[in-house]
DNA sequence: GATGAATGAGCCTTCATTCAT
DNA sequence: TATGAATGAAGGCTCATTCAT
């Protein structure tokens, strides 16, 4: 039995991961994590402030990280000049997308806890945050490349944020569906193209 | 004293949506449910077979009738002929998705059950059914107005998979959005443009 | 074994006022008292809101009457003429302080938990009430037989909660020595005496 | 970093003495008192018995030195000649009450944790303690000038008991106010004359 | 069928104290 | 001595479900 070569706060993160996964951050079960790590629960109040402060310290870092990644991609964007950005048309560069799944499938089980079992703490609305963003700088692209003239401005707002989420869900999406990371990179192409005409067509109909 | 005009039974059923809005299946609580209705717990269990059976008397003559509709919708489409059938390209009708919006909001409490506190009941996979049915449909379709060319088949299945749920969860957000019917169905006209304009960019790229 | 024969909420409350004037309420377990109850700790969720409703449930009737009692023997007093209020020079009459320890003597054990076992609930300062109570109605004495004149305004104020303080302390001494009903009464008469000197002697010096 | 120049053994105490006051004594935790002050649980255990050591730390050298030092005072007064005994009538030099009063003004917080955080402890009679050995004197001083005509001799003691500790507290309750020094020690000058008034009143009616 | 009690397990959290390094 | 982990128990509270009347 080689095994408990780790310490019990790898153990104990590692089976918090596995019944978070399995259960959802409500439903899991600190005894029973801590009995997976053949330790004691109070064990976990040693080295975490309570049961979020467990789910924290599995996701935070990678949430930060992927935050600040996500904000440099958008920024980089939006640095380039009109012609570009309207050549591009408010798709990625396949390398920063490339990088961004790369990241996500070095942590690909915290990204599932993001996704699927973050209810009820304060990861909830991950997939919103980056929604937003995401949306915040369609609308600066949209002033340099022209407001769009597919869509009254009353809908508009809503329909970039339902279709964004659509564009983020596709890709956890590929992720859930537990895909190689090479082939995530040539769906992520497709779903690109995919949204990116969609975007066009509606929001800029005449462009074409 | 002329309250509690409808039976316990109507009660029960009201508490419980309300209270499984809130709380979702798993966080809620049958005894608040009961004394929300002004009854005591075991008078659920009369009625119903257990706590699932309870959320199951709410959910399931909605979701019956919503598939039942949703396949006539698609045969219906299947019944065209091939040109007619090509025109469309694979989109709904209008007044086929109105009929569809129009139930949903007709029976929104029970759609909202489904898609944000289902979790932990067999209507789980409420949306994954409906998607596996459009894309069954989606297939037979392929069949009619000829295979795509643009994505190698190994890929087109889970492409296929993905973007229809992208399309049904953007359905579902606007649901969630607490839009006005009429408006939302403004809405399901410009989604539906996006999708099968960005279905077509993909799968039939040369078609244009 | 003939026991038993009182209902579970009986047993329940005997149990609890043993548990909380053995320990006091935060150290009491609800766990403990419902095994001397010879029932599960959920029994007493059934019919109180939680611990401090269970504490509730024994202490708060006595507090309510109680206070009702006092405040009439206030008004009482207040109520009477001029010369009658200074012939008293403020000391209850002795039927009404008996009354008042009648009631205490009726309720004792309850009047126990409030003195000495009452930390942590809402009734902490139920001498205090008592003490503010009884301040406000020696101003309104104050107001009639004419301002103090042995001390200075900026002290009155606090010694008079200091001693008025004392006074129920005083009283309240006499329950927690387990002293018989009537000697009770005998003590409350000295204790009136005393304490009514006192408070001439420096709130009235001159008034002899 | 010059910071932390007093020792572990010091901010201990610190840090105890503010847990201790905030919470009292069973509800003050360990952990939170070693957190403080920058130290291991353990920490304290290398330093003190246990809890109640801590604890014991804090307070026992100020209970025996005032303990001594009331005691003194008290056989002070007892050595003094029956007419000066007489003409004080049991009240205290104000030299010597003020003296007490320095001493506690002095080890303000050892006092308020001895008054209202010992619950739990061994000090918990402290008062008690102080009222046993002023009562003791008192007896004594009545078999100098004469046993007390007003009461009964069974309920003298108790009564002895009741308003020595009514006296008590009063003083403790003016260091719980929160004033300041010298303002104490007016208070205590009025509220001596309040007590020995009444307890004359009481004991000696015929004297005056 | 209605009521309210009982069951039995489980939840997260905190504690004082001790052990091993 | 300092550190941090382990121990072992208990805390209040809530749950879905069943039983007895």
């Amino acid at each position: 039995m080689a095994k408990q070569i780790e310490g019990v706060y790898e153990r104990l993160l590692e089976c918090a991961e596995q019944e978070f996964l399995e259960k959802g951050y409500t439903e899991a079960s600190l005894r029973n994590i801590a009995a997976n790590a053949n330790t004691s629960t109070n064990s976990i109040y040693v080295r975490f402030k309570d049961k979020e402060g467990l789910f924290t310290a599995i996701v935070e870092p990678v949430v930060n990280k992927l935050m600040e990644t996500f904000i440099n991609v958008q920024e980089t964007f939006h640095g380039l000049d009109k012609e570009t950005q309207s050549r591009q048309m408010g798709q990625y560069t396949e390398g920063e997308m490339d990088k961004m799944l790369d990241y996500m499938y070095d942590n690909l089980n915290a990204f599932r806890l993001l996704l699927d079992a973050s209810y009820g703490t304060r990861f909830h609305n991950f997939v919103d945050e980056l929604v937003r963003i995401e949306v915040e700088y369609t609308y600066k692209y949209m002033e340099v490349v022209g407001r769009p003239a597919g869509v009254e401005d009353a809908m508009a707002e809503n329909l970039l944020h339902i279709v964004t989420t659509s564009y983020f869900e596709g890709m956890f999406e590929v992720i859930r569906h537990g895909m190689g990371r090479e082939e995530a990179k040539r769906y992520m192409r497709l779903l690109g193209k995919y949204h990116h005409t969609g975007f066009s067509a509606i929001f800029y109909p005449d462009s074409d």
